[in-house]
DNA sequence: CCCTGATTCGC
DNA sequence: GCGAATCAGG
């Protein structure tokens, strides 16, 4: 593949929008990111060294959560309903540990968030094995709680938390190869679908 | 380990 | 000009 002016200009774009060259490339396709960096010397427009004035204007932080944004596609966060995290049987002794945050009042942002996509379909909680079920609630315990910046394509995308609340994140841990979760998420993700053996009730 | 961008240098 | 290999970090 060749740097056609239409290639580039989806280069500068993506670039100017903070996008990784590893993300670049693999818009692109067809190049690496060590490509798309070279590239992006050779434009000089690796560090924003424009005329003289203004040696670091910190282009950065741009959120991208805000207002328009135009991607396409990257949103990784196809947010499967969060574990209802049905009260198993036993252990009523559940969080001893209470939260320590006060919320310092200068979050006063209301509850705008987010949200809501269209929620795909989701098998409910009563239908997924005890064992799947154990076994997420002791993955959670383990979650390496990423942001959704922190995602990648070998991370478990399974959101955990109420997306409304400072209280989210996402799994994180390793996912399966070829599946946006962990092996334990993707058990309750992906019902075979006549797995719902009738348990008694 | 996973990932990032920066640089070099043969092509 | 190009980009793989390499470097230097997080």
């Amino acid at each position: 593949m060749s740097w056609t002016d239409e290639r580039v200009e989806t280069l500068k774009r993506m670039w100017a929008e903070g996008q990784s060259a590893s993300q670049i490339a693999k818009e692109l396709g067809g190049v690496t990111r060590n490509a798309v960096i070279g590239k992006v010397h050779r434009l000089g427009l690796s560090n924003r060294t424009e005329d003289g004035a203004d040696p670091a204007p910190e282009p950065v932080a741009k959120p991208a959560v805000a207002a328009a944004a135009p991607e396409p596609k990257p949103v990784p966060a196809p947010a499967p309903a969060p574990v209802p995290k049905p009260a198993a049987a036993a252990a009523p002794a559940p969080e001893p540990a209470p939260e320590p945050a006060p919320q310092p009042a200068s979050f006063n942002r209301r509850p705008i968030v987010p949200a809501g996509q269209p929620l795909p379909p989701q098998p409910s909680a009563n239908e997924i094995s005890p064992e799947a079920l154990a076994s997420v609630r002791e993955v959670e315990k383990r979650a390496r709680k990423l942001t959704l910046m922190e995602l990648t394509e070998r991370t478990c995308k399974w959101p955990i938390g109420d997306p409304a609340t400072d209280k989210f994140w996402f799994c994180g841990l390793p996912s399966m190869p070829g599946k946006p979760y962990c092996e334990a998420h993707v058990g309750v993700a992906f019902q075979p679908m006549s797995s719902r053996r009738d348990r008694r009730r």
